[in-house]
DNA sequence: TGCGTTTCTCAGGGAATTCACAGGTTGCCG
DNA sequence: CGGCAACCTGTGAATTCCCTGAGAAACGCA
């Protein structure tokens, strides 16, 4: 099921109407409190726990529809854990968080089980997106939420990467994707600067701002050149998007 | 919920009828009396902070639905107060006050779990059309309270920024903008050009008092053109703004 | 390793916005 | 009706904000 959130975008629901909820582990407070705020701010029912040990008795009885781990923890390797968690909630999927030069197919194998992952540094989007993707396939939440954004008419959808406007198919950058995808799950709301930096770009990204005003007008390139533009300015306020009919 | 408040104005509830609480942290005696006052006017209850230390401390008993925090305190970081603030009361939403200089700095991720910010100097304006969003945004408030402004065939939507006159879409800057915002918030109400120039303006602004006559100008050669009048002079004492019929 | 792609910095240009100034207009009072 | 104060608005300059080209650096894949 799908309803809309306070802040007016929609969200998923479990079947009886209850939010959806997920589990943060890492042992980086600053981690796990940039998470549950941003997954709260989903509408979504977060715990967090910050080893293995507590991971495990979280979950016991919290029973989460979804977790995040982070394969380093100080007490036990990820993969223990994982262990313990699958006797406790066997089909909960897992989203896992590795470091960027982890051995990339021992994650691979783990995720062959409809799990994924994200390496960090990451982005809340991203996050956000794998984490819906998760949920909407493992059945926690009604199955008919599906995963195309639709704002006049432009399309996206979350689960092949496709763009199109028009019924043109578009190509885009994985950041020009998710930068999209965040003007997209906002329609009709000015999003400042600081705000699209926040959610689309990596928590550590420490470069200048202006790379927003950047990808904006490579996005304007790919999906308003020689159209009625549906990317907007507003001066001293940021950017939104909305149907072109206008 | 929205009720009429003393002065005349829609004013936010809590969904128990109880009014909004907000708790102001600043080392400034000066901010937090100047907060506190346009706040209270709001018809919010407020208590206020110098430090980190009084920040956590009043937020314990007095679980506000909305926090306002300058991130430069004597004592602590203003991520440091941020996080007890979160272990204290986990959902409630945080204004930043961030100096101008510092926007590029260590933004980062405040405005992630749907936070928000503003930078010193600010206009009163700012810091309660963010806060009301915020509040909003959180569900402490009534969820029927919506982001568009009436006044007769004028509506203002603070979401999209987007202005319109018996249908017709009508572009302002961002000071003209504030101006609309603030007389549509007080309609049918004389605003003194001080009051204006306090509520609009930052609190360092030195200019003339006269730039209240010209963006009341430019406010009328955009909305009123050739059409009734919706925005009155009451000579010697202010401006207002009114249905046109009337 | 090498090459195409993607990300990002930097800087110039351009346009929108803000504001001061000043002369014109309106309304009020004696 | 004259004079004054309050208000309106055209002009223009300074500033801020935004856009985008060019190229360097990092990445990804064969």
């Amino acid at each position: 099921m799908t309803t809309t959130s306070p802040h007016g975008r929609t969200e998923l629901l479990r079947p009886d109407g209850s939010p959806v909820r997920v589990l943060v582990v890492d042992d980086e407070l600053s981690i796990t409190e940039l998470l549950s705020m941003a997954l709260r701010y989903e509408g979504w029912q977060i715990r967090s726990a910050g080893d293995g040990q507590g991971a495990v008795q979280t979950a016991r009885d919290f029973r989460p529809d979804a977790v995040v781990l982070d394969m380093m923890l100080p007490d036990m390797d990820g993969l223990a854990v994982l262990g313990r968690l699958r006797r406790e909630l066997p089909d909960v999927p897992v989203l896992f968080l590795t470091a960027k030069d982890a051995v990339e197919d021992r994650i691979a194998g783990l995720t062959a089980g409809g799990d994924d992952y994200v390496t960090k540094p990451f982005s809340l989007e991203e996050v956000v997106a794998r984490l819906r993707g998760l949920i909407r396939r493992s059945g926690a939440a009604d199955r008919r939420s599906d995963s195309t954004l639709v704002v006049g008419d432009l399309t996206l959808d979350e689960d092949s990467h496709e763009v199109t406007r028009a019924g043109d198919n578009i190509h885009l950058t994985a950041t020009e994707f998710e930068l999209l995808r965040f003007l997209m799950r906002n329609p009709r709301r000015v999003l400042s600067k600081a705000q699209i930096l926040d959610r689309v770009w990596s928590y550590d990204f420490g470069g200048q701002a202006n790379v927003v005003e950047l990808y904006i007008s490579y996005l304007r390139r790919k999906i308003d050149a020689g159209r009625e533009p549906m990317i907007h300015t507003r001066r001293g306020a940021g950017y939104l998007i909305k149907p072109a009919v206008s």
